[in-house]
DNA sequence: CGCCTTTGACCGGCGC
DNA sequence: GCGCCGGTCAAAGGCG
């Protein structure tokens, strides 16, 4: 992202008029001289307060005009980021079912060279039937990209349950390794999370879930027999994490893991909601896709209103 | 002692 | 058939 590292996208639209307001007053005390009798120079200062009057409200509108299109380029970009987000999606699901065709019918061939020459036609139906059944069986997958310290080398997404590792790979296109874990909070428990660092951003983590759980939400660290060590429990009411969406891709930023334990445990509450607001918030200008989208938006418009006022 | 992580070995799918 | 790659297994060692 060289554009936003160039580009300071930081939005200040309140400066100017703030930094008039706050001259306001500084006007005010001209407004009234001390000596009534030089009334020519009452009078421009007059014009002067009326121009400056119009000023502040051209730019109090424009304030407000601003607001308002970055209000509706936020939505825009939510929009935007959804349908690219299910355009990936669909593609991911379209490459594993072309795999499974593509398996599916080298096994076909193999078959029909063989035994079950007359019933091919009912096979074929059933073959339908079955891949059907298997999409059904097919585990949900989902996706939660979680911001940590940077300093931080953990693998560990808290969300909740508890997991053992059982391996750790380094994949060709990404040289962050990827852990795999298992859910160990229930036995029989078939979900499945890989978690590897963002090849983009390694402050974050992107963990993929496989499955469902059959098992209640261990909302509260449940008390453990044995040690406890290195169970990635989390106490971050985390709805997001939720595996009741298939392939979800959420964003978390679990930096401040004592603001979301202490103070706004209660989910809800106004400051569990105020919470979510500022996470989201914080999530959102700490994006550098939201940031470079912002950025150009904004220079577009900043184009526009140049060539239109060049051309008044 | 029990449960965990680590890590190298192994396995199966896939492409050439 | 071979090599690559992702996923899983299991032995070894650590920790409370």
């Amino acid at each position: 992202m060289e554009f936003t590292s160039l580009l300071n996208t930081s939005l200040d639209l309140n400066a100017k008029p703030q930094r008039i307001l706050d001259e306001a007053p500084l006007l005010r005390k001209q407004e009234v001289p001390s000596d009534f009798i030089e009334l020519g120079r009452n009078i421009t200062v007059k014009e002067e307060r009326g121009a400056l009057i119009e000023e502040l409200n051209r730019v109090n509108a424009e304030n407000k005009k601003l607001t308002e299109l970055l209000t509706v380029m936020c939505e825009n970009y939510n929009e935007l980021r959804h349908r690219v987000m299910n355009i990936s999606k669909n593609s991911v699901v379209d490459n594993d079912a072309s795999r499974k065709r593509k398996a599916e019918s080298s096994n076909n061939n193999g078959n029909t060279g063989g035994t079950n020459g007359p019933s091919e036609s009912s096979s074929s139906d059933e073959d339908s039937c079955k891949k059907q059944r298997e999409e059904h069986i097919k585990p949900k997958i989902s996706r939660a990209c979680v911001r940590t310290e940077a300093s931080d080398t953990s693998l560990i997404v808290k969300d909740g349950y508890l997991w053992r590792k059982y391996g750790q790979k380094v994949t060709r296109d990404n040289p962050c390794p990827r852990a795999y874990f298992k859910c160990s909070f229930a036995p029989s428990c078939p979900v499945k999370k890989k978690v590897q660092r963002s090849i983009e951003d390694q402050s974050i983590l992107v963990a993929t879930y496989e499955g469902e759980h059959n098992h209640p939400h261990p909302s509260k660290p449940e008390p453990t027999s044995g040690s406890s060590r290195g169970v990635t429990l989390g106490t971050v009411p985390c709805p997001t994490t939720s595996l009741s969406s298939s392939a979800q891709t959420v964003t978390l930023d679990v930096t401040k893991p004592k603001l979301a334990t202490d103070s706004n445990r209660k989910m809800g509450t106004p400051q569990y909601q105020q919470y979510l607001v500022e996470q989201m918030a914080s999530t959102l200008t700490k994006d550098p896709n939201f940031k470079s989208a912002l950025a150009a938006a904004i220079s577009g418009q900043f184009l526009q209103q140049n060539t239109r006022a060049e051309k008044w």
